[in-house]
RNA sequence: GGGAUCAUAGCUCAGCUGGUUCAGAGCAUCUGCCUUACAAGCAGAGGGUCACAGGUUCGAAUCCUGUUGAUCCCACCA
């Protein structure tokens, strides 16, 4: 237990923190293993990027799940918290490359175990910052289960998760369009992709006809791949052109000689109404090409330059000089070349969307070439059902709709990626390019002779895996790696027991790339849905409403805060203004609310304290703190139920916000202010003490899952604690009966000594002078007004002397009448006048509703009860208000 | 272009199936207090015709329609 003078004035966090995350720690209290007798509460962290350090998103989404788990725990929970780290192949390698590079070596000068050696290290090095920076937050993740999604047992059930959808028909290569980034050099899957608005230059480009009968304009927004174009293409149905379908036209520059061809895909509104067709760099012209039989021209490098293939045409010689040239500088050199020959009709500016690469930004370039994808449609149907039925629920469920459409919609998934570090594919190629699907050359060997093929030039495929093809096996193989793909119907202990998990905390922003995926590959191989309810945080945005990012330097380092303000400070912090779903304009100002909050939690224990070593058995016991005793405790009862409610519903800022006002304001404004005896050399009771400190370590409890260090820091200096006696592992309180009857007593006694304090800051009489009041009778909880307003004994008399207060079912009086003459009695006629006019109007509003046969009739029964009820409250209000108005008008004259 | 969501005090948000002691909370603001747990505090107060216009109803912030404004998702518009 504490010594008086170890107690400073204010808390002070950094004292403390890192004490109790050891002692958590070394006790084992986030370490979890299948308990039959008791129920797993499970949840599995979004295993951040290892390439990460901690961001204010992280550290918003980290918060709430710790404050699920520590609140499951304290329940009686086996809870489970798995921490872990996602290799993040295009982030991290796309890292490895620039620091490569800042040390002078290219990555084109290196093999590609070269690479993967340094990647490695670069990962041995980086990869675990970020989960320390989590331990420092308080994270109550269970370690000793860390998983890293590169980690062998996990990589296998990455390969395995593709072998087995191979074989069942549901992964496929396929020559296809795809967005390509031209900076990352590789494809990218549609999720990967950013539109964003801007100006684009609308080219117009005469093509001239063969037969020199004139020309047709074409429009574009990308004219150097006119140089790639096999066709123009107008809708058959148009007027302007259809004397021309058949015929043939130049492409300018390549002097390719290309068919006009008609299709109805064509919309005549737009431009000129005819198309380029450039199959190789446009989806719909690729499909276009397909149907029309077209052949196919690369007019692009992979990383953006023009490429030799434009001039493999008859005439196109005079190109030459464009080949190698980076895409962006061709396009304004093919502009001015057009102009010069009089090709360019006209140039518009139009808005349009263009593509970026969420890693690079680069613009992405639609590109053709061989990649792998899965088929979705058919496998992603349970996780729609899911959804739809309420299985998994998306908080809050105004996502549901989105996900839904997407569901419906989805398309195929490119999860090939031209990158070196991550789950490189499983596939291997003989000479003659057939393809074995299986994860060792050996086994690639055998398969070929196994069907005859041939055996020579056997290689892997060299692309690796989109990350979130390794992501969506998360909430499985972390626990049991190897039931994903394999035919086994018995898992293990751990996936037996956790699985499915029942919570997951993340953005919505990836509620596509990994949400659902993690739903269909959980029906795919786990049996079940991966977890129950989904919690969709906000995005964490500065207080103009930005996203946080690094280039606007917006983002505070969440560390820096903690060291500024406290763990707990920073966590509340985070919690006050996040409700699920919406985005959170972070404002440091909410850390400092966290931290006088932590101060007033402080200084509640400190004054508990002093009275600790105040206590006695011979002190008398008041009424005030009896009172004060059932008045809170009662209080206490229904906002514990509400709180629990809040919790049910993942409202998670509501339940923080009742615990906080049941903290500062309730117990420290209302209990513990009324049981602190008058004088401050006054013993207290010991039964008195002995039940506050009840009172406060339920008030702990409520308080550890949101501010962990604080609360165990003061359980302990509360009392003497034995092994295992820690707060983290405490009974959260349990429910009890509560007289609601009393809670409305409650609140209206606090409204009478309002008014009473009201009275004295108006009129200017100190809060330390005792004043006298007077009533007709005595009520129950007398002693406790007393002691809060700071009132002489009440005087039992029926004299309308002083000033009256203003209660619905009594008539209390304080005297304060002396004191009054001094003031302004207009002003207080004015206020009473006021309040008169609001009473009188809400009177006659209660009472036109009541005398509406309409309303007396539809309305609910006790709907009309409460109607009467605030009639009578209301007259008995105006009558007193009336009374003083009587009084103060003589007065005035 | 299609779809979704939202618009409530200076700020961030609550207000569930319509009923005026429900127009509320926290923060910020103002006033008075160094009251011996806390000035990182105490006590009190002032802020909103619930985006706009209609409609349904005995009654609407709450339901319907339209307008305006914001955000998000989806889409191959060259």
């Amino acid at each position: 237990m504490a010594n008086q003078k170890e107690l400073p004035k204010n808390f002070e966090p950094h004292k403390i923190e890192s004490k109790w995350n050891q002692h958590w720690l070394n006790n084992d209290y986030f370490y979890s293993q299948p308990d039959a007798n008791k129920k797993p509460y499970t949840i599995v962290m979004p295993p951040p990027n290892v390439t990460g350090v901690l961001h204010m998103g992280h550290m918003l989404n980290n918060t709430i799940q710790d404050v699920l788990i520590r609140r499951k725990r304290m329940q009686g929970y086996n809870t489970c918290w798995v921490p872990g780290t996602d290799h993040a192949s295009i982030a991290t390698e796309a890292k490895v490359v620039k620091m490569l590079a800042d040390k002078g070596i290219k990555k084109s000068d290196l093999t590609r175990e070269e690479f993967l050696k340094y990647a490695w290290e670069w990962k041995e090095k980086y990869g675990g910052i970020i989960l320390e920076q989590l331990k420092k937050l308080g994270a109550s993740c269970d370690w000793k289960r860390t998983t890293f999604t590169m980690d062998e047992p996990y990589s296998n059930s990455v390969f395995n998760a593709f072998i087995d959808l191979y074989r069942k028909g549901y992964i496929y290569r396929g020559y296809r369009i795809i967005n390509w980034d031209p900076v990352g050099l590789t494809a990218l899957s549609d999720e990967e992709v950013i539109y964003k608005e801007s100006n684009s230059q609308l080219v117009y480009v005469k093509y001239l006809m063969e037969d020199h009968s004139g020309h047709i304009t074409i429009a574009t927004t990308r004219p150097e791949t006119i140089m790639a174009d096999v066709a123009v293409c107008v809708h058959p149905e148009d007027e302007r052109y259809k004397h021309l379908i058949g015929k043939k036209v130049i492409v300018p520059i390549v002097n390719r000689v290309v068919p006009i061809i008609a299709d109805n895909y064509i919309d005549p509104t737009f431009g000129t109404g005819a198309l380029k067709v450039t199959p190789a760099h446009d989806q719909a012209d690729y499909e276009l090409g397909i149907k029309h039989q077209l052949p196919i021209i690369i007019g692009l490098t992979p990383d953006g330059k023009i490429s030799k293939e434009i001039i493999n045409s008859p005439n196109a010689q005079k190109a030459e000089h464009y080949v190698g040239l980076d895409r962006f500088i061709c396009r304004k050199k093919i502009i001015k070349d057009l102009e010069e020959l009089g090709l360019v009709e006209k140039i518009e500016t139009i808005k349009n969307k263009v593509g970026h690469s969420e890693r690079t930004d680069a613009i992405v370039e639609p590109y053709l070439s061989y990649q792998w994808f899965v088929k979705m449609k058919e496998i992603s149907k349970a996780a729609l059902d899911a959804v739809s039925n309420g299985d998994v629920k998306l908080i809050p469920d105004k996502f549901i709709n989105t996900y839904k459409h997407w569901m419906e919609n989805v398309k195929d998934w490119c999860i090939s990626r031209q990158l070196w570090w991550g789950h490189r594919i499983p596939a291997w190629y003989n000479e003659n390019n057939d393809i074995a699907v299986c994860k060792t050359k050996e086994e690639a060997i055998e398969y070929f002779q196994k069907n005859n093929l041939s055996t020579q030039n056997i290689r892997q495929d060299e692309d690796v895996l989109d990350t979130w093809f390794s992501s969506w096996l998360w909430p499985i193989s972390v626990f049991d790696p190897t039931v994903v793909g394999s035919d086994k119907k018995t898992f293990n202990e751990d996936f037996k027991y956790y699985y499915p998990t029942n919570d997951l905390v993340t953005a919505p922003e990836i509620l596509f790339f990994w949400v659902a995926r993690m739903i269909i590959a959980g029906y795919l191989w786990g049996n079940n849905k991966p977890f129950t309810n989904v919690y969709l945080t906000g995005i964490v945005r500065d207080k103009l409403g930005r996203k946080m990012s690094k280039s606007l330097g917006n983002s505070p380092d969440p560390l820096d805060l903690i060291q500024k303000y406290g763990a707990d400070a920073v966590r509340v912090g985070m919690l006050f203004s996040s409700p699920a779903g919406n985005d959170l304009l972070f404002d440091e100002e909410y850390c400092v609310q966290g931290r006088n909050f932590a101060n007033k939690i402080w200084n509640a224990f400190r004054l508990i304290h002093q009275l600790q070593q105040r206590a006695s058995n011979d002190a008398i016991i008041h009424d005030y703190q009896t009172q004060a005793i059932q008045l809170f405790e009662n209080y206490f009862f229904k906002q514990l139920d509400a709180i629990n409610d809040a919790f049910e519903k993942f409202r998670l800022n509501d339940a923080l916000m009742l615990s906080y006002k049941l903290i500062w304001d309730d117990f420290c404004s209302w209990y513990l202010e009324a049981i602190k005896p008058n004088d401050s050399n006054e013993k207290i009771h010991s039964h008195i003490i002995q039940k506050t400190i009840e009172l406060f370590e339920s008030i702990l409890k409520i308080l550890h899952p949101w501010m962990p260090f604080i609360s165990e820091e003061i359980w302990h200096l509360l009392k003497n604690r034995k092994d295992k006696e820690d707060l983290i592992i405490q009974q959260w309180p349990e429910t009890k009966e509560y007289n609601i009857q009393l809670v409305q007593l409650y609140d209206n006694l606090k409204n009478i000594i309002v008014q009473i304090r009201e009275v004295r800051s108006r009129i200017q009489i100190s809060p330390k002078e005792k004043l006298h009041w007077s009533e007709a009778t005595s009520f129950e909880y007398d002693a406790w007004i007393e002691k809060l307003g700071n009132l002489h004994s009440k005087t039992i008399a029926t004299k309308s002397n002083g000033k009256l207060i203003v209660h619905p079912s009594r008539k209390i009086y304080l005297d304060i009448d002396e004191k009054i003459s001094g003031i302004n009695v207009e002003t207080e006629i004015q206020k009473l006048s006021g309040e008169l006019d609001y009473l009188q109007g809400f009177l006659e509003s209660v009472r036109k509703k009541l005398s509406n046969e309409k309303f007396v009739q539809n309305a609910k029964p006790e709907l009309v009860e409460k109607e009467r009820q605030k009639e009578k409250d209301a007259l008995q209000k105006i009558e007193s208000i009336k009374e003083q108005l009587q009084k103060l008008k003589t007065q005035a004259m």
